[in-house]
DNA sequence: ATTATAATGATAGTGCATTCTCGCTATCGC
DNA sequence: GCGATAGCGAGAATGCACTATCATTATAAT
């Protein structure tokens, strides 16, 4: 059976606090701040299975690298930092996206991605 | 000086008649069928100069792989199918999308990408 | 407390896109 | 046509994100 062990516990901890989609990297990092023996093997196994039993969701951003955030949040998009990397969320969405597509394209689901720099770098 | 090669021909005859953004995999096969011997290297070589003259520009959809199109084209967004992979261009945009960051943040551009199936693969 | 074993984490390994090396070839100014 | 050399391309090398290995450790059922 599954057990809850401490770096466990802290990598669930570190995406309520963040708030943002994270990649595997932050999560190591900031739950290193937590449990500071916290290796990437066991990061990735977490992060894997989380997203297995459907309490993480899989984000995929231009810029290459997967990140992860909270699976119950509502329908959003995300903002990308140019400086520090770091993804925000936005909680609008432009209707009618769908219908932007060519004749005969049918489209399941978009993604929206606003780059430029946050509010704490700006 | 530069040298006009069979091959630097053939890559950019691929772009002029792809129409669409293309990975380096994609280049290498189009321009096989020109120059059977064309080889990676080369695909990667001319790519790369290509942007730095500002002939190609460079293209970050979710999904990795960097893709490449004609850079002279206006303002558009990307369709990925989930079929085939292939990007093909939207030619609308929905205004305002720079409005939609929260306070502070500063947005400088925008990527839209629909996700489904191309017409072909529909 | 004991014990079976799930989980960890250091490190080696994998897979992949991209880049480098270098002997050979094709282009182009003469 | 000739010669200098930009460019080619097969294959080796690199960089990086991620995964597997496995001896050790922590968890939880008893």
């Amino acid at each position: 059976m599954q057990r809850d062990t401490r770096q466990r516990r802290a990598i669930r901890r570190v995406f309520l606090d963040a708030g943002r989609a994270l990649t595997c990297d932050e999560v190591l990092r900031h739950g290193q701040q937590i449990v500071p023996s916290l290796g990437v093997a066991t990061v990735y196994r977490n992060v894997k299975m989380l997203v297995g039993e459907g309490w993480l969701s899989e984000v995929e951003l231009p810029g290459g690298g997967l990140r992860y955030e909270l699976a119950d949040r509502p329908h959003h998009h995300h903002f990308l930092c140019r400086s520090c990397d770091q993804a925000f969320d936005v909680h609008q969405c432009p209707a009618e996206l769908e219908t932007l597509a060519p004749d005969g394209f049918e489209v399941d689901s978009h993604e929206l991605v606003l780059f430029g720099r946050c509010a704490t770098c700006a």
